[in-house]
DNA sequence: CAATGTGCACTTTTT
DNA sequence: GTGCACATTG
């Protein structure tokens, strides 16, 4: 291994300085994979440590299986690091190994976020908590933020007692963590907080996993939240050769818990730490690093780094100006094309992002008239639709007998007779005689059910539980097959697709789930070794669409921002650069969240390597109404010397540029749903020069002049025989 | 018990 | 515009 000739001279001590704590300040595209992958075949290959000892957490399960890949293509011999993935994989894990340490079963089961939401409304149903009131998001949010603090149910009660709302939420996490013990299984953030809080409480334990990773790595540290924290601590601080690696400007995070100060206080956790600062840019063309480094350095707080690079300039970004989101959908389109058949581009050369999922649906549209091949990676996740959640539960419910989320979902679906009344009471019985719901099916007669829905149960109970014994012989396929074939779910599907065409794409999506299954525990792929049902199961529950996701299909992609962290692609289209859209209306009042939002727009540029294109329309279609939107503060924030302007509209191109024209005022208190004058998500009103306007009384108008703002924003109108100026608040203005 | 109708809340981002 | 929770009807 030749370090100095392959790396710049920072990387190679990020890679070579193994004593001891070390935090490598990572910018984008300043090589950060590589120096991760280089600094473990250096430890195994030139120091010769036991890969047994290296501990890898990375963000996502793609980047952990391509870490290891690359790994194995460096080291010589040796064997590669097993212990490579992310915390939730990492920590289910070692949760199954120690279950009995611990204090509860290995096949426990992982509840996602849909399951999760369907056991809280569950426990607010059974505390009547009205869900009108205390909206079952909200308590979700609000208890998975406490796991993430390291916060117990009992805790939680304790430290909040100003609120009604927060009483609340105490009480249903309190019957939510019972409730899911009683099911053997635990949510996402369980599998960080009870991995957290066993080392803590069980030092014999810890001490064995201090022992065993003496040598640990964690990427995207500046995303890791209390309880990540807390993990990986506790681990290192016994040898602490801890290496975390993480960019402040890139903290994404915060919203689901993460902080920030993880990363700005290592120094503080590790006086005797060094810091690298990788800040050589090797991905983006100077003038899209340019961009990203003037959008940043508006943010407070940073640790401070200025990026830099030795590539070339590069050619301008496109700032496109769009009369409306199928405007801007069909310019990029078209722009994909052209490039496609000019500068001999491929599809898979081209990256769609955009701040909400919902955006997608135009983009598809477009790309879809066009015939342009392309791929969603997020959005509605795989493993999250409902047709491959109803097969899971069958399997799930197999493997363990007392998740009732499955359960409820598997009962009764194909519909066999088998209704709520019957279901709570065949789930009495269960918990009456400790059975679990598979024997409880096949006693549902003493639980008093009867009639249609006694025998429905009898015949469901008897075929699962035979199923179960012979789970050790056959193949999870295997049993899936079965129960398709028993219950009849796939031949209802496919009877609906002859009317129904969405139900089409249900079908293929069961196909694809067993096809997987089969993979997986049939046939699997040279080098791999078939997992039970158990190993699939737990898979699936970790795996998202980013590790699924293909990157050799040759295809246009789109994705959200956050989903593509971490990624470069050769060219970007950012879209929607709207204020109120990107910044989110909801982050625009608070500065730390407006900072977030900036962030992920730094994150956005520089994902791009050749080339960056911003788009915005003037108008959006959202929420089946119209939005008139401004484009994004953060373009006003990239030089102009920098951009290059582009615009589809006529109308538009007079009150596009400059901005100052436009102003806000707060909303009317009275009636903010008609549609008098444009809302912004944020509730503010915008109005704009050469705005047509209805008045009351004068009639049609247009504004000629903006002035103030807030409650005082006064506009000057011309109606067709006179001229006024109003106070925007008390004019009952209508946008036409 | 299931199929059909109706009203409303929904759009931040995800392991 | 849509998908979901709830109500009503067969």
């Amino acid at each position: 291994m030749n370090l100095a000739g392959e790396l710049n001279p920072a990387q190679v001590k990020a890679v070579s300085y193994v004593d001891g704590p070390l935090l490598v300040l990572a910018g984008a595209g300043s090589g950060k994979t590589r120096v991760l992958t280089y600094r473990i075949a250096y430890l195994v290959e030139h120091l010769g440590i036991d890969p047994y000892h290296i501990l890898a957490v990375t963000f996502t399960n793609k980047a952990a299986a391509e870490m290891k890949d690359r790994i194995d293509r460096m080291l010589g011999q040796g064997d590669v690091p097993q212990w490579v993935g992310t915390f939730h994989s990492l920590s289910a894990r070692i949760l199954r190994r120690e279950a009995e340490t611990l204090g509860f079963r290995r096949d426990f089961a992982i509840y996602d976020g849909d399951d999760q939401l369907a056991l809280i409304r569950r426990m607010m149903k059974d505390l009547e908590i009205s869900e009108k009131r205390h909206s079952p998001e909200a308590v979700r949010s609000f208890i998975s933020g406490a796991k993430d603090q390291l916060v117990s149910p009992a805790e939680y009660k304790a430290q909040h007692t100003d609120f009604f709302e927060q009483q609340v939420v105490a009480r249903v996490y309190e019957a939510y963590q019972r409730t899911l013990a009683d099911c053997n299984a635990m949510d996402f953030d369980d599998l960080i907080m009870r991995l957290a809080v066993g080392y803590a409480t069980h030092p014999d334990l810890l001490n064995r996993y201090q022992e065993r990773f003496q040598y640990i790595l964690v990427d995207e540290y500046q995303d890791t939240n209390r309880a990540q924290y807390e993990w990986i601590n506790l681990l290192a601080r016994k040898y602490r050769n801890l290496c975390v690696v993480g960019d402040d400007d890139q903290s994404i995070y915060a919203w689901r818990g993460a902080d920030i100060r993880n990363i700005l206080e290592f120094e503080k956790d590790y006086p005797e730490a060094q810091v690298v600062r990788l800040e050589q840019n090797y991905r983006s063309t100077r003038l899209i690093l340019k961009a990203g480094n003037e959008v940043i350095r508006n943010n407070k707080g940073r640790k401070g780094k200025e990026l830099w690079t030795d590539n070339p300039a590069g050619e301008k970004i496109g700032l496109v100006e769009t009369m409306d989101d199928r405007d801007e959908a069909r310019w990029i389109s078209r722009k994909i094309q052209e490039m496609r058949n000019g500068s001999g581009r491929v599809l898979r050369d081209f990256t769609l992002l955009y701040r909400t999922n919902a955006q997608s649906r135009t983009l598809e549209d477009e790309l879809r008239r066009a015939g342009l091949p392309y791929v969603i990676v997020g959005g509605v996740r795989f493993y999250e639709r409902k047709e491959v959640k109803d097969v899971l539960a069958y399997l799930k419910i197999l493997v363990n007998g007392r998740d009732v989320v499955s359960f409820r979902r598997m009962v009764n679906t194909p519909a066999r007779g088998i209704g709520a009344v019957s279901v709570s009471r065949v789930e009495q019985l269960a918990g009456k005689r400790g059975m679990d719901y598979l024997e409880a099916l096949y006693h549902a007669g003493e639980a008093g059910v009867s009639g249609k829905a006694q025998r429905a149960a009898l015949q469901l109970g008897e075929f699962l539980l035979r199923l179960r014994s012979l789970l050790a012989e056959i193949s999870g396929a295997e049993a899936a097959r079965r129960v398709l074939e028993k219950t009849g779910y796939l031949r209802e599907l496919e009877l609906e697709a002859v009317k129904n065409v969405d139900a089409e794409t249900r079908v293929q999506n069961v196909n694809e789930l067993m096809a997987a299954l089969e993979e997986a525990t049939e046939r699997p792929e040279e080098g791999k070794s078939a997992v039970g049902l158990e190993g699939f199961l737990e898979e699936v529950a970790l795996v998202t669409d980013i590790d699924r996701w293909d990157e050799s299909v040759d295809c246009v992609t789109l994705m959200t921002l956050h989903n593509a962290k971490g990624l470069e692609f050769p060219i970007v289209f950012i879209t929607g650069m709207e204020d109120g859209l990107f910044p989110i209306s909801r982050a625009m009042e608070s500065l730390t969240d407006l900072e977030e939002e900036r962030r992920l727009c730094y994150v956005g540029i520089t994902r791009a390597r050749d080339q960056l294109f911003l788009t915005h329309a003037n108008l959006r279609r959202r929420f089946g109404g119209t939005q008139s939107s401004l484009r994004s503060r953060f373009i006003d924030e990239i030089p102009d010397d920098l951009v290059s302007r582009e615009s589809t509209g006529r109308s538009y191109s007079r009150s596009s540029w400059p901005k100052e024209e436009k102003a806000t005022a707060t909303p009317f208190e009275d009636d903010i749903t008609s549609p008098r004058i444009v809302q912004t998500p944020t509730g503010q009103v915008r109005i704009s020069q050469g705005q047509d306007v209805k008045h009351p009384i004068w009639g049609k108008g247009r504004i000629i002049q903006v002035a103030g703002s807030g409650d005082d924003l006064r506009a000057t109108i011309r109606f067709s025989d006179t001229i006024k100026k109003v106070i925007v608040k008390y004019a009952a203005l209508e946008m036409i």
